[in-house]
DNA sequence: GCTCACCTTGACCCTGACGTCAGCGTGAGG
DNA sequence: CCTCACGCTGACGTCAGGGTCAAGGTGAGC
């Protein structure tokens, strides 16, 4: 059982997010009899999960939704159509982000034109 | 010249995200002598621009940044590499966004193999 | 039994990209 | 002239994902 300083340094999060995600009801402690938070060592990659998920732009709530399937390695079809969805919410993330990408590049690559002669600065 | 609804609609944003786009120094808008703003056709290709860049995840300095090179068609050194780092910052959020969704799909796997006698629900 | 690092809750603070409301001016049609 | 949609500024609200500070409890070593 992890205290949560150690949970928090094993997942490169601060203490106070971990206390977070519990607030959000995404990551539940034991408690010793004096209140204090006990961990089980999957904790930290159930961490490094909602990190990732919240770096997928998923909000508190979404990764909410799909935690249980991560958790319990089944999925109700309802859940699995949670899932998909998230998916595809990514992939148009993706493809927006690309996008993006591809018109700054086609910026890039007039700017280059216009200043050719510069070659190392 | 449009007003600021016509472009707001045409560009499909709000009203209040154009004048807070003002406020950054994005848009600027000729004014009648009432303080009205009038903005130039070209201003909706912006504001789409601007808009993607933030879709991007670019703040609004950043878009700041970069938007001279659009505006001019020509960039110095200097910005080539500022654009360059919006770009690559691009990329990285590209492959954690391809690794949480990559995580997502497994996860959807294995849930489906959980799940396989229910077809259509 | 003292110390000191670690833990607790509660409360307020922060940033970004707007939403929203108030109170008032503007301008084109009927 | 009246109306009514549209525009203006300024100020405050919101939401997420935490940071930070205060005031105190806990627990393992010595």
């Amino acid at each position: 059982m992890l205290r949560i300083g150690e949970v928090a340094d094993r997942a490169g999060v601060s203490v106070r997010a971990l206390r977070y995600y519990e607030e959000q009801g995404l990551l539940e402690a034991e408690r010793t009899p004096s209140g204090q938070r006990r961990y089980p060592e999957s904790a930290v990659g159930r961490v490094r999960f909602i990190q990732q998920m919240y770096a997928a732009g998923l909000g508190s709530a979404d990764v909410l939704e799909v935690l249980p399937c991560v958790h319990t390695g089944v999925a109700t079809p309802a859940m699995l159509a949670r899932l998909a969805e998230q998916r595809d919410g990514i992939d148009r993330q993706i493809a927006e982000l690309t996008q993006a990408r591809e018109r700054l590049a086609e910026i890039i690559r007039i700017g280059e034109r216009h200043v050719p002669a510069d070659a190392a600065s």
